[in-house]
DNA sequence: CGGTTAATTGAGACCACTCAACGGCTGTGG
DNA sequence: CCACAGCCGTTGAGTGGTCTCAATTAACCG
């Protein structure tokens, strides 16, 4: 590693195995100034033209359908680090809309930048390949998981999950991550009532399977987690397996 | 149009609006001699290394992952002249498994000369690029009606989906199509028991709304089927619509 | 014509829902 | 410093969609 400490963009992407030295100095290189979103606001809306790339710096977000009933359905949580939309800009308009769930921190990317970057080399192209592949890998596991998994056991899996999304990217310490969401806002990730995520929250905590306060998400057993939920990490493709060195 | 008639994956990429003429007949030059599957056959198996493309020539084929608990899901549907792996070759094992529903031929087609085709046009490359963005596509919609909708909305909405995709590539007539799956295999698509399917599609059908025998699913009034699944065809990203988007 | 698979029907149980009310915390303005 | 509003989390009660188990009929196939 270089002088400057890598992005949590390159850190989440050294985990596809292929980045050579300096790789990610170059792709840090092109992100750009991140600006300033507030809570619950959309950085591109159902319909917009996909015409600019997004990276999420600091904060949650994530891709949201909002059914004719009018229920929001969250298809994607986007973490420190995650591309928005690497792949999107061959569609003539978006299907979804992208927001932020806390305050967070959206740099802009130029597509050019991006195509350079590319082109320059194969191990790059392979890895933001790599990329939108396991963010599809995820959104398969989601749709598996949703509607055949009882709600306590979706919970469990989503919290696995992400605390290994989390860890790649340094933002894991003793098996506990940040994730101040609303149980409204976690309910429109599995598919429930935020009165039914309240209740399974309880059930969970009491059976010392995961704490949630403060906007932290504990899981003091990974073991036990990882059966409850049935959680099987393949489908997250780390070829380097785990742990990164915490920041924060 | 040339002398031969294109093949299904031709008619279906030709949705993207992107190809010229005779890059279709270079498309089709690429699929080879297809290989009879029987039913329920797995093409390629959860695990494996994902070396080899294939398309789905005839008949219906899906992709799925069984959870624990043994249920299994199924997360694609992939019909005539779909590509099952256009994209997955970078990740070094298959998180899931492709398997025919029904008899299947299914093509190899060699990466190389896919990227060989890719390298040759611009427009060939985005639209292949298209086509793996809308099956994300759909399956952002799956995941969103999963759990949402009612099994009832949600099964007219998987009905109208398909009657779009069918026709693209000229296998809908009348408003009905060919979809020989047991009632087990359909809820294995929506996420629910067999006995809830069959209940169901007997309302569905008291009310008019569908047909289903002889494995043909007939919808005698598509505007009302619309209504009823709040279906949005957007997301298809059909540029050259297969039907007239309904009038009134 | 017998064997197998798929579709159908019934009964009872459970998971998750809606509606509703209440408590706790935080920020704001008087 | 307190009153108040507003959001979030919590709890209760009753409803309903979907499940499992089981048995029966219908359709298909050799």
């Amino acid at each position: 590693m270089s002088g400057a400490t890598p992005s949590r963009t390159v850190l989440k992407l050294r985990h596809a195995g292929h980045l050579l030295a300096g790789e990610g100095e170059a792709i840090d290189g092109m992100i750009g100034m991140p600006r300033r979103f507030g809570p619950r606001r959309d950085v591109i809306a159902r319909g917009d033209p996909p015409d600019r790339l997004h990276v999420i710096v600091e904060g949650f977000a994530c891709r949201y359908k909002v059914t004719e009933a009018g229920r929001r359905a969250i298809v994607a949580l986007m973490l420190p680090g995650d591309f928005c939309d690497l792949h999107v800009a061959v569609l003539g308009r978006m299907d979804h809309s992208i927001g932020t769930l806390t305050e967070c921190q959206v740099a802009d990317v130029s597509s050019g930048d991006v195509q350079t970057l590319i082109d320059s080399s194969p191990t790059i192209a392979r890895t933001l390949w790599w990329s939108t592949l396991v963010d599809e890998a995820i959104l398969r596991q989601w749709l598996a998981n949703m509607g055949r998994l009882r709600a306590d056991h979706h919970l469990m899996h989503l919290f696995c999950e992400l605390h290994l999304r989390m860890e790649g990217i340094g933002l894991a310490l003793n098996g506990s991550f940040r994730l101040p969401l609303t149980q409204e806002e976690i309910g429109d990730v599995i598919g429930v009532a935020s009165v039914h995520v309240n209740r399974i929250v309880q059930a969970l905590r009491a059976d010392g399977l995961v704490t949630l306060q403060g906007g932290r998400v504990a899981l003091p057993d990974w073991d036990r987690a990882v059966a409850f939920a049935g959680f099987d990490a393949d489908y997250l493709h780390l070829k380097r397996p785990g742990r990164v060195a915490p920041i924060i």
